[in-house]
DNA sequence: CGGTGCGTGC
DNA sequence: GCTACCACGCACCG
């Protein structure tokens, strides 16, 4: 574990001494300061235009001197044409990379974006210039929410300041020509390989993989039936178009002139836009073939998956379409939004997405916690209005997307059926709504007779709309399997957070469909919707004796070591003072349960791991929620998933898992909803603290980096004001700090001691030389080195009472040194404000 | 209720 | 790219 990532890091820097043999002279008083190369290179295949960091913007470099061609070698574009009016166009486009850079302060950025968020993967939106990049599962999703490559390649042209280069015309062609050329339909529970085109089907056929699993009924191996149309499609919860775009014609006009690309148009105007950035009206050109006969073979249950995967391979993604209202085999389900829902714009968004051609398109939705996720998934429902299976991670879930079903619907309690370990039951008529967990449903293991009933049950149901809560993750062994498990003619995914730390993410294009929304954290905060978070990396140094213990002990240990720094300790109770006085909840994480309760016993507070049973958990969760006295709550990572919690306004983590860019995420998110009532309005705040030269360093980067392409600034605090004369803090005495070290000594021997027998003593030496190669090595680490830069902040900003300075691995302008320009911040407004506003209230 | 076994993520 | 590891949650069983 540790040690793995040690070696990865140790691979990382050798790939970057060896992709740059001969470093270029970088004068004295370059801007490419060491901080900036160190933290380019790390992320940076070989010959790599630098752009996810900021150098993004071709003119900056240009500004640069010669040396900077170095960094661009042959990938120079530097020489590309501008167009004459090149100042009012925001996008540059990087063949090299299939990457489109987007400058974000320009006034038509957010049209842009919603041009680019459909056409490409989002890779990084700090707050001056976002990157997204062009994929094969990218441009399949803008084809399957309607967008046309003649339409994708149009806009291009006329945002882009210089003219869109052949290898990108070609690549987008490439995987645009062939996407939605077939389809997945499920009909009377058998699957079929639907098209339009014949010779599609029959190539298909060609591949073993397809032809095997094929199921050839009656003698006619390709049936043909007439395809449905459909069109008019109310979107329940969404106002009648009170005049929004759609209007056939008027798409037609915009189509015709997007087709014009000679790069020599003089406004780009907002309404130029609408006719492909707003999904409405897409349906136009997607219904065209409608009236053409359709073609299809059925394949075998089981091997759905298989060919899906097969299909994406050979560049014909399936697309899955449901044309609910045409369904006449399956029983309607009597579900409505109740009247009074109102639903938010984003919502509406990626609603339309979903059914903008009058059918639902199966695929995932990401929006970030708190931004009422559910509420899309119900609004769904409602509109497609047969039986829906609801999948949730844990069954506290289940109960609460159960309540949230009967809250915005008006769907009767008989007919919301819950299947958990401890309560399966049968939802009244011929449809309904069943929500379980993909424990339950996924399970091989023997089951109970009443859970095998329900399964059969579950089994022999057509669903009509298959809705899956953090479907990141579905991708995994088991859970993969209900997606093909369960026979569903639409298929949605929700989640926050669409990572893993492996490689399986990609998979989900295949299991379930494009990702046909993913909303920007920082344009939903700057809307109010959900909070805006001040995050803050607090670096609290080791105790010399808690650091030689850290330099000659084993992983196990150390993890111990330096999440109870004194040190840490003592800024963790500091920081929950400080919010406290404020009016702010707090809930600390800590991953580590021994150190959980260290803290949560030692600061005198509430804490629930997961050995806290059932009933105590509602008791103390309850007692933050209304005791006014009871203002922080320790949790270890069940507070991750499993707990509903309420409403917080600061987060602090003491100790977090190893790299998981989703948990930092996650746990961010708990904070989202917040709404402070108060004058400052939606601010919450999210401290990580870190112990100074150690691996936590380390892993702390890897799990910002979630946060950091949101567009989130961490600022790093390296001392807290006031701390060292606060005689109230814990651990003050050497000779308590001792007890604790003893503490924590023994406690590895008893606690944490599975497997310290098992390891032979060679073994340990050898960890222990490690352990010290990488306490002393930790500046040859690209991010280390950064970090090490900034420790010597401290001394610098002596004038401040807080000492901080801020990073932000992705965003220009942002490091510690550049001349205090710093970053002007958020959307360009509020930020500069906002930040002035987190040090004075820093300083109260 | 506590133990067991499996699944998850890293 | 694989496996071992650990802490945890869930379902099931007795």
């Amino acid at each position: 574990m540790a040690s793995e990532y040690a070696a990865k890091r140790q691979k990382l820097n050798s790939n970057i001494s060896t992709a740059h043999p001969t470093p270029p002279a970088y004068d004295e008083e370059d801007d490419y300061d060491d901080y900036a190369l160190a933290v380019d290179w790390s992320h940076m295949p070989k010959n790599a235009l630098p752009t996810h960091d900021g150098h993004a913007d071709p003119s900056l470099a240009l500004a640069k001197h010669d040396s900077v061609s170095y960094i661009f070698k042959h990938q120079d574009y530097s020489g590309l044409p501008l167009k004459k009016d090149h100042a009012s166009r925001p996008l540059w486009i990087n063949p090299a990379k299939n990457t489109i850079i987007l400058e974000a302060f320009s006034p038509i950025s957010e049209q842009a974006q919603d041009f680019l968020t459909a056409i490409g993967e989002p890779v990084s939106r700090p707050n001056h210039v976002h990157e997204y990049k062009l994929t094969s599962h990218s441009l399949y999703a803008a084809v399957s929410v309607g967008l046309e490559m003649e339409t994708i390649i149009g806009v291009l042209d006329r945002l882009s300041k210089s003219p869109v280069p052949k290898t990108i015309i070609d690549f987008i062609r490439q995987y645009t020509l062939s996407y939605g050329k077939i389809k997945l339909v499920l009909k009377h529970n058998r699957y079929f390989v639907e098209s339009t085109d014949p010779e599609t089907l029959q190539r298909l056929l060609k591949e073993p993989i397809i032809s095997q699993a094929r199921v050839i009924t009656n003698g006619s191996e390709i049936t043909q039936t007439k395809a449905p149309t459909g069109k008019d499609l109310d979107i329940a919860g969404v106002k009648k178009p009170g005049g929004p775009p759609p209007s056939s014609e008027d798409a037609g006009s915009k189509e015709s002139e997007g087709k014009d690309t000679s790069g020599k148009e003089t406004t780009v105007g907002d309404d130029l836009f609408r006719t492909v950035v707003t999904v409405d009206q897409e349906a136009e050109d997607a219904d065209d073939d409608d009236e053409d006969q359709v073609h299809a073979f059925q394949i075998l249950h089981d091997s759905v998956e298989e060919v899906k995967k097969r299909c994406a391979e050979l560049d014909y993604p399936m697309l899955e379409e449901y044309d609910f209202r045409n369904d006449q085999l399956n029983p309607n389900l009597d579900i409505d939004l109740k009247p009074i829902t109102a639903i938010r714009p984003y919502q509406e968004k990626s609603l339309n997405k979903m059914f903008g051609n009058g059918r639902a398109r199966s695929g995932i939705i990401v929006l970030p916690c708190g931004a009422g996720k559910t509420l899309v998934g119900i609004t769904a429902a409602c509109t497609i209005k047969k039986s829906v299976l609801c999948l949730c991670t844990s069954s506290v879930s289940v109960y609460q997307w159960r309540q949230q079903f009967l809250h915005w619907s008006n769907i009767p309690e008989r007919q919301v059926a819950v299947f958990t370990s401890d309560q399966k039951e049968r939802f009244d008529g011929n449809a309904g709504i069943v929500i379980s967990t993909y424990n339950m449903v996924a399970s091989t293991q023997k089951r109970s007779y009443e859970s095998q009933k329900m399964m059969d049950f579950l089994h022999s149901q057509e669903w009509g709309f298959l809705l899956m809560d953090e479907v990141h993750v579905v991708p995994a062994n088991m859970f993969r399997r209900v997606v093909t498990n369960i026979a569903a003619h639409a298929k949605l995914g929700l989640t926050a957070t669409l990572v893993r730390e492996d490689e399986k993410i990609d998979d989900l294009n295949f299991l379930i469909g494009p990702k046909l929304y993913e909303a920007n954290w920082m344009d939903l905060s700057s809307q109010g919707h959900i909070a805006t978070v001040q995050c803050a990396e607090v670096w609290c140094d080791m105790t010399p004796e808690f650091y030689r213990e850290y330099l000659q002990q084993r992983s196990k240990k150390k993890t111990l070591l330096y999440v109870l720094n004194p040190n840490k300790f003592q800024a963790c109770q500091y920081l929950i003072n400080y919010h406290e006085q404020r009016g702010d909840k707090i809930i600390v994480f800590s991953d580590n349960v021994f150190a959980l309760k260290e803290y949560a016993l030692r600061l005198k507070k509430l804490y629930i791991s997961g050995a806290t049973p059932q009933q105590e958990r509602l008791r103390i969760l309850q007692q933050f929620q209304l005791n006014p006295a009871v203002n922080t709550i320790f949790l270890s990572k069940v507070g991750d998933t499993s707990i509903d919690l309420p409403e917080a306004t600061c987060l602090i983590q003491v100790s977090a898992h190893y790299g998981s860019r989703r948990q930092e995420a996650q746990r961010l998110g708990r904070i989202l909803r917040a709404k402070r009532r108060n004058d400052e309005g939606f601010n919450a705040f999210f401290y990580s603290l870190v112990s100074k030269d150690t691996q936590e360093m380390f892993y702390s980067t890897k799990r910002q980096q979630f946060l950091i392409d949101q567009g989130y600034a961490f600022k790093v605090i390296t001392r807290l004001d006031g701390m060292e004369d606060d005689q109230d803090l814990v651990y003050r005495s050497k000779a308590s700090q001792m007890e604790l070290l003893q503490k924590v000594l023994m406690a590895s021997d008893t606690d944490a001691n599975l497997g310290d027998d098992l390891d032979p003593d060679d073994d340990d030496l050898n960890r222990r030389v490690g352990a010290r190669l990488k306490a002393g090595g930790y500046v040859t680490g690209a991010s280390q080195a950064v970090r090490r830069s900034m420790g010597s902040m401290k001394s610098l900003s002596g004038a401040d009472h807080m000492a901080y300075s801020e990073f932000s691995r992705s965003a220009p302008g942002s490091r510690p040194g550049s001349s205090g320009a710093g970053r002007p911040g958020n959307r360009g407004s509020a930020s500069a404000n906002q930040q002035a506003l987190f040090r004075k209230r820093m300083l109260k």
